[in-house]
DNA sequence: CATGAATGAGTCTTCATTCAT
DNA sequence: AATGAATGAAGACTCATTCAT
């Protein structure tokens, strides 16, 4: 009878609760994740981090697997978000364009401490979860799809025969998870500085005529 | 009873027997976790796999974070014999001991299923287990030491002023971690051989006047 | 908010609505346990049967436990009223209303697969839960002292001095509960005619000389 | 090597400390039955009630599922060997071997207060759990052939041409369950005495000439 | 009236670890 | 040396019940 007069409003605020409190848990859950690690991260730690009682994530998520899964998705949608925007914006050039996803790699929101350590612990279990390594696969295949087609519009960077599009895209991509990895494991070692300049000397090293440029965008060969 | 019986049983063969046990336990460790994942590998899946009983894990290792911690050991020492014979039987120049050394990395005795998979899932959790973390460490710098100390001496590689001994050095380091994480997570995507050919494109980028010589070592520049 | 604008409401029809509302959630209630099982029940079962929200059971019935004895004596008012209106309808001679009165126990609307499996349930939980023991002892125990006092008119019923009344509307009953079980148990052995020839033979050799009256209402001898 | 000396002991103990700590648990789960009912039984009621902790029942049973299958099991081969043993020490008349199959249902060590709960118990639920029901089904089906044969025998018991060897059969066991029902949810209507007489009448009035006999065997017709 | 989010005690189950033999 | 029975502390998950709206 009145709930014209409620309409919209209540069932609007439900769904941003709701959205609300999964956002609230998957941040719980990276949290422990990045604390404990995956293994060490039960529903009492998450839920706990969150400051709710332990019925709640399974009240949203149904199942702890899913609440990781969810969490990993979460990720790889800011993740892949990041790369987008990147391009988006990059200049109206091909080795621009590439650089910037690259450089997305390293962007402050990605390559930060949470973010490697997350990832590591989800691709740790991956081979073991076939859920989390679909994920992965969807993602993944998604951006390496895009980083080809950007490869192969940069005519100057695989003009050398030794490199093609995808075995070029494919050096790139490896020498990012390498990165990850590194600074992860061993974060004294190498830091995003540094990972820069590693891939800007690399992309030099293929692209001499460009190598101002280069450097402007990854940072110069100083000290490492 | 029959104690005494053995009792003048040389300390050898008891030794020997414990040595035996030890590496039969660490191997069924390694099934375990190449194929369940380590966060589902119990000490009954060790001891079932081992075709023992449940006790003598803990006879032999004390803990299952003991059992898991020289598992890890066990594995980096392969590894590390590896590199090492590598190393020494290459031919005495300068950049045919890096070749070898990064070559290694993609011997078949290491790059492997097994390997890929049981190195993978311990990075995943080292971040979380301070002793994971310090084996990797400690393994790691050793060979960290010897690659820069090669590269130092391999003048040619690093003649181009970006590079220097230890930017190439961790340049390599990271490209091998990336492919191996490749190699695991989509192994349709990078195989041993696309590996070498990448590793051996970066090189040969890197030093055109040898090219065909590091060809010859990591294969050719063919399709991808 | 518009609680005023409802005041006027007659109390009436907020008692119907509420008695309306009990009605559903009890036929949900017996839905979900011919369904699932009385162990697997659960409020949310019975409120999803119901098109509910999860709370209203509780509104209406204060606990889980209420409802399920309020369950169970809705369905044993469904049996009285259904062996009161047949004996009432039965032919005024004494043997005509125990016929009727035992008939009614094999009735459509008694005997029938969602009735049988409600009671059984009840019945293997009666034990443990006082309530639900009361509840059955009850109504039981009417129904035994209107089927004693049948018997004692139906005076050639109980001339063989075998019998007695009481012990004779024992009989019947023992025969009607094992019949009920057999049916719900293994219904292939069992269906509702051959329940009725049983109790139509059992009758019978009492009292041959009714023996076609008795197979007129209770179904003949046929093949069973 | 000295296997031989401790041969064959160890592993019988081994396996009698088995059988006896199965039998502790199903003993303990019956009486969990019996008090609580089957809903309200628990692991820890089970456990608690063999004096053993919580783990040794999954260590022997593996589930609650299977230790209450094999519960069921264990009940139904204690009745079995009782009708059986009933049976074969009956007198080598047909009549005798079918009161002795019925008069085993009656037996002290079947038709207690223990079994009967726990008997209804299970049936209670066997609709709902498929496992329990297939265990009834298989120990009821060798039960109804046996009583079938026996009674296709006694032709005495089917001169009167309203009953068939199979019609009694079902009429009998159908009078067995409804007893039992009966003796349980309504201890103070029916006792095991009452129960013999019964049964006794019922033939008695089936066999007029023989009804001394049977008298003898299931008790008079005494006040009931 | 009615909703459904939130809680938390309790259930089954797993598993590292201990220990008698 | 080796076994495997036994324990008990979590862990994931369920569900009756409460409560703000």
């Amino acid at each position: 009878m009145t709930v014209k007069a409620a309409a919209g409003r209540p069932r609007r605020e439900r769904t941003e609760n709701a959205a609300m409190r999964r956002r609230q848990l998957i941040e719980a859950t990276i949290d422990s994740i990045v604390e404990h690690g995956l293994s060490a991260t039960t529903l009492a730690t998450v839920s706990e981090g969150a400051g709710l009682s332990q019925g709640v994530a399974v009240f949203y998520f149904k199942n702890k697997q899913t609440l990781l899964a969810e969490t990993l998705k979460y990720h790889y949608e800011e993740y892949t978000e990041v790369w987008r925007s990147a391009v988006a914006e990059a200049p109206d050039d091909p080795v621009e364009k590439v650089l910037a996803m690259v450089g997305a790699d390293l962007d402050e929101r990605i390559c930060n401490r949470r973010h490697l350590a997350l990832w590591n612990s989800f691709w740790g279990e991956a081979k073991a979860r076939p859920i989390f390594a679909q994920i992965c696969d969807t993602y993944d295949a998604l951006h390496g799809e895009v980083l080809v087609a950007l490869c192969e519009q940069a005519e100057d960077l695989i003009a050398d025969s030794t490199w093609t599009a995808k075995s070029l895209a494919e050096a790139l991509v490896t020498l990012t998870d390498g990165m990850w990895i590194r600074m992860h494991v061993t974060p004294e070692a190498m830091d995003k500085a540094a990972g820069r300049r590693l891939v800007g000397r690399f992309l030099g090293t293929l692209l001499p005529s460009r190598r101002d440029q280069i450097s402007a965008r990854m940072g110069g060969a100083q000290e490492s």
